[in-house]
DNA sequence: GTCTATATCTCGATAGAC
DNA sequence: GTCTATCGAGATATAGAC
């Protein structure tokens, strides 16, 4: 469920607390959760909980931590070494539906968080990245601006291009459920609609993207 | 913020702490969510909540029966009237973001009951529309299944292109502030990108679907 | 380091004055 | 209808034994 390589260096079981806390925080969220259940979940009780996390505070705040360097080091991460914009699109989308897929309580995790304190967010996305100019995103829309410059793709802007394909990726993930509601049946075909998802979105998006001839522009 | 037209009659109080109730549970969930916080941003305390709403659960079942009610309504509702694909499904779009942009708390609503508690959303999706082959996002599927069909579109999976176009229009608004943080100055440009973000979708959507020339499919 | 027992606090809910 | 005061459940946090 959860990959442990990179996490902080932790005694066995400071480990087995805190993947049971990222567990119970993604489920819950920061109040929701009770550190009855985490110190359970670990197979300890909420003393040793408090012994090596002193509170339940601290403790979100390291899992936070945790989830965030994983989320943009997953999301963005060696998208340089893309020799065109075709290839970091795919890319891009092939690593986030990868990401999710394995770590489907990472959107709840950070849309929680972001909707009770999106100053906090915010201030430590602008703690890891000081100079907007050298963000992944910003990344992105320098790379896509130079495309449009060339001519290789339709001139749209890049800002609401970032937002449609990362919500193209996230949307399937944080809200299948709802649609299993409406459309009875497709529960069972979300193997599918998974392993063919990165693939159409690039198509769709990149088609989207892409001059049509006999069109000025 | 919240229009209040389809509102159930209420006083003016009760009123008052609905709507402060819409934004507290929106906020923080429905575990999460705080009488106190309900009462002080209604203007009252925490006993004149319980006076009309008996409990927490009850007021919560209210606010989420109104917030179901708008979501569907908001965003399916006389799409038949639609003459073609196309303008079905700029009219998908356009409503979808001005749904959205008057009322944000909707897809946090939603997406937190879906988290927290998936059966239950389920239940009422599936008592509101008992076949699923009349569900609006069913009927936008034949549809396009349709438009496939006369070669008017590609053949791309219409529930991954539902997914896609619902991402899109969903994510912007419920993701926007962490691109500020990551974007400094985006923050500014908020209006003009909503303003301009149905164009955008549509655009970006219709130009993935639409065939090419000189391409076979 | 890990446990049991308990103190302390937060929050939903009610009683009762006005 | 609206308020203050308070109760009781349940959760966080600590004390202290082993």
């Amino acid at each position: 469920m959860v990959n442990n390589q990179s996490l902080p260096e932790y005694s066995e079981t400071e480990e087995k607390i805190f993947l049971a806390a990222l567990v119970e925080f993604a489920t819950h969220g920061r109040k929701g959760a009770r550190m009855q259940e985490i110190a359970a979940q670990a197979g300890y009780n909420k003393a040793l909980v408090h012994y090596y996390f002193r509170s339940k505070e601290r403790l979100y705040e390291e899992v936070f931590a945790f989830v965030i360097r994983r989320f943009i080091k997953g999301l963005f991460d060696d998208l340089e070494s893309a020799p065109d914009f075709p290839a970091m699109l795919r890319m891009l989308i092939e690593r986030y539906i990868s990401l999710l897929d394995r770590t489907p309580w990472l959107p709840k995790f950070m849309l929680r968080e972001l909707w009770e304190g999106a100053a906090v967010l915010q201030d430590r996305l602008r703690t890891l990245f000081p100079e907007g100019s050298n963000s992944p995103p910003a990344f992105f829309i320098a790379r896509m601006d130079e495309a449009v410059a060339k001519g290789v793709l339709r001139p749209l802007d890049p800002v609401q291009t970032l937002f449609t394909i990362l919500g193209s990726c996230i949307f399937f993930f944080a809200a299948f459920p709802v649609f299993s509601a409406f459309l009875p049946g497709v529960d069972k075909e979300r193997p599918r609609l998974v392993q063919e998802r990165a693939d159409h979105i690039y198509d769709i998006i990149m088609n989207g993207l892409l001059p049509r001839e006999g069109m000025s522009a």
